[in-house]
DNA sequence: CATCAACCAAAAGCTTACTTTAGGTTTAAT
DNA sequence: ATTAAACCTAAAGTAAGCTTTTGGTTGATG
């Protein structure tokens, strides 16, 4: 019955870790797809178990589902993604990823440098608005440098 | 009216760039403290511009208000903080930013290195349980070395 | 001193990401 | 053939983090 191309929601869920209500959450989102089988139980082709690790591997680094369906909307339709589609969107992924880690360690370098600091420009403040302060630049060494003026 | 000790709950407001309701949402979180004037309103001292700010970065670190409620618990209650009490905090925050950015930056690698793999073992794989993978050791190249081993 | 902006409290509403509940059907095992 | 586990749908509930609404009070300004 639950050969490799056959997977019960029940298996999935089992298999990946969720639970089945999240599974029926995920397909009515548009995440995940499935057919139906005589008796009307969802049956699924073994790549939801990829896509629901890369699921859960976007939603730990702080994407929504919408987020992640709009990335899986660039995935094929027709055919099983292969190797070079999920790199595809990696590669998509990798920038937003590594502007995401810019900016914790930006965060964490202000924290450290700002946040007992006696500034009180709150304007110029790296801590007060993070998000000017990496706007343009995206290095970690800017938010050090405007707080450093802070203390002139 | 408005002078240095005795902020509005509108002027902090505008000030930190947060909605007046969400001020209101802190104080009764515990986040933020306040007392009346004769009229019962609000009126803040300025060390709240500081704490809403410490607030606001915190939670783009992804903590919740309940973790940020308990870093606050270390603050002194009877004065206050000063530059050090405040450095305390940021010095306990430092170590797990720390540790969220090598798990952002591991889980980058591993995204990059197994999405698009053909790995099959899922209990091995690091994109399938990144947490297992992450748990003991911490660093990114564990993940790439395991995701190695489903090459095999 | 009138008036309008700012403020108050309490309760309901909203979004995200699910889970739980309720009542009924299918499947697998004995 | 029976029965328990697994499955189904739809709707309601949950937690976090706020916002909006309602209805009334206070405060700053001309």
């Amino acid at each position: 019955m639950h050969d490799e191309a056959n997977l019960s929601v029940g298996n999935v869920a089992k298999r990946c870790g969720v639970a089945v209500s999240a599974l029926h959450f995920y397909e009515q989102k548009g995440l995940i797809r499935s057919w139906r089988n005589q008796g009307n139980q969802r049956r699924y082709k073994r790549d939801v178990l990829r896509r629901i690790a890369v699921i859960k591997a976007a939603q730990k680094v702080g994407l929504t589902l919408d987020e992640i369906v709009q990335a899986f909307a660039t995935l094929p339709e027709k055919r099983t993604p292969d190797k070079q589609d999920w790199a595809n969107l990696s590669n998509r992924w990798q920038k937003m990823l590594q502007q995401r880690i810019r900016y914790m360690q930006a965060l964490s370098e202000s924290l450290d440098g700002c946040i007992g600091c006696g500034c009180l420009s709150l304007k110029n403040c790296p801590l007060y608005n993070p998000d000017d302060a990496l706007a343009e630049q995206g290095s970690g060494a800017v938010l050090i440098d405007k707080a450093a003026e802070n203390y002139k």
